[in-house]
DNA sequence: AGCACA
């Protein structure tokens, strides 16, 4: 054990300009520290919130002596130096300088950098940022772009603190979703500060605004090349067409595959591309058709009815504002059935070649899993979709899977429904319990519900952000 | 109440 380390504090600290204060309340901010040392000299460069308990300091003066005599001051004096009532314990710093661990992001300025995490460009539109920034003071301006650091706007405001307030009520926090498109899962907004000062916007357009300057030409081909919502008088977003369905699945009390959600669409038309996602919980699926025309009947067919009786899987159905998906061209969750691929299906034998002996767009219903092999109503209700189907599969048997996903998935698909055998998947002794067997997708079937009331009621941009009550868009 | 890597 060794004492030699004993005085080191009170007696080897030579004067330096960085001065170190502890025992400071924890909340302490930089301008207290300020207030109490400015006195003495300028302050050049403060740290506060140091050390685990938040409570010590920095604070660098542009002289040595004038940090000499703010200890020279406090060490005679009877008050000692104080922040918020706590008395503050001032010595020579050890180092000569605050390294400045500040990032550029952390030094105020009157330009956000804010970062929207969990979604590409163009999944935001820039009047979404418009309104969400502008609960707190008037936006100059906004810039986007693409950075590898993901999708970013730079929001000018007239001033530091407005920045600042806009920040620590977003910073952290997500843009609502029914501010965004569909697929959109969290969305998470980092905000730091920016350097400029001024932004240099050119054109208003669809990724850049300057609402300083009505005047600014407009980029046309940029704002109507972009996959805007549009938004009526009311607020209300209007749905374009597309030839890309949303489907929002309620009450999903039995798993909705890639291969049923096919079936069921391609009563309407060839589908090219699925895919299935979860958001708030609730499965979604984007379906895409190759033109609007079919995905309108579908919709209109569709909307409302549920994928297996009993008011289960009910179909919600929206245009969604994809015009291709770019999906997995094989995945549980996807298919991109515009790709001719064999897919790795764990029970198949890699070196059995081709699943397809024929042309592969020959069969609606085929499906690169091989679980529907037929439209054939009868043989869907007596073959179990998993055995090998003579004429499909012409020469190769496959064992049944180890795990079956859905087993009844296609004998219970809408493909049967026109036919009550299928009524009969139950005898073939793979159904499990409380598998839907039969679909109603009849029209006149159970009638659409009302949709869900819309989220525009709801009052602020970000929940719990709190920003000003004055909400124009949501009056 | 005691020296800053995030």
């Amino acid at each position: 054990m060794s004492t030699s380390t004993q005085h080191q504090f009170r007696y080897t600290q030579t004067p330096s300009k960085v001065l170190h204060l502890r025992n400071l309340p924890w909340e302490c901010t930089d301008d207290e520290l300020v207030e109490l040392c400015r006195p003495f000299g300028k302050i050049v460069n403060t740290k506060c919130n140091v050390g685990a308990n938040r409570n010590q300091a920095f604070v660098e003066f542009a002289d040595l002596n004038q940090a000499i005599s703010m200890v020279s001051y406090y060490a005679s004096s009877s008050e000692p130096a104080q922040v918020r009532g706590k008395t503050v314990y001032i010595q020579y710093s050890n180092r000569h300088e605050i390294v400045n661990n500040k990032s550029p992001g952390d030094v105020p300025g009157n330009v956000l950098l804010v970062t929207i995490e969990g979604v590409e460009a163009g999944d935001v539109s820039i009047d979404v940022i418009h309104l969400v920034f502008s609960a707190f003071g008037f936006v100059h301006k906004i810039a986007t772009f693409e950075k590898t650091a993901g999708f970013q706007a730079l929001i000018q405001y007239t001033d530091a603190d407005t920045a600042a307030a806009a920040r620590n009520a977003l910073d952290g926090r997500s843009i609502p979703r029914y501010l965004l498109p569909e697929h959109v899962g969290a969305c998470h907004l980092r905000i730091s500060y920016s350097a400029h000062r001024d932004l240099n916007i050119k054109f208003q357009s669809n990724r850049s605004r300057d609402y300083t300057n009505p005047m600014l030409p407009v980029n046309h081909t940029a704002i109507d090349g972009a996959l805007q919502p549009v938004v009526g008088p009311d607020g209300k977003k209007i749905e374009p067409e597309s030839n890309v369905l949303l489907a929002s699945i309620e009450n999903m009390q039995y798993a909705v595959t890639v291969d049923v959600l096919h079936t069921v669409f391609s009563a309407f038309g060839t589908v090219q591309k699925i895919a299935i996602f979860e958001k708030n919980g609730q499965t979604q699926a984007l379906i895409q058709y190759p033109d609007v025309t079919t995905a309108a009947t579908a919709k209109e067919a569709l909307e409302g009815h549920c994928i297996y009786d009993g008011g289960y899987c009910k179909l919600h159905l929206t245009y969604s504002r994809h015009t291709d998906l770019n999906v997995k061209a094989f995945s549980d969750k996807s298919r991109d059935y515009t790709v001719p691929q064999v897919p790795a299906v764990p029970w198949q034998n890699p070196q059995a070649g081709p699943m397809y002996p024929g042309p592969a767009p020959a069969l609606q219903g085929q499906v690169p899993g091989g679980q529907m092999l037929s439209w054939d109503p009868a043989q869907q209700a007596a073959t179990p979709s998993y055995v090998s189907a003579p004429g499909t599969y012409p020469s190769h048997t496959y064992a049944a899977p180890p795990t079956p996903a859905y087993p009844t998935a296609a004998a219970s698909s809408p493909i049967a429904q026109s036919n009550p055998l299928v009524h009969n998947a139950s005898s073939m002794g793979i159904t499990q319990p409380g598998i839907p067997l039969n679909v109603n997708l009849q029209p006149g079937g159970a009638s659409p519900s009302v949709p869900a009331s819309s989220p525009l009621m709801q009052a602020s941009p970000i929940a719990g952000a709190s920003p000003p009550a004055h909400q124009p868009y949501f009056s």
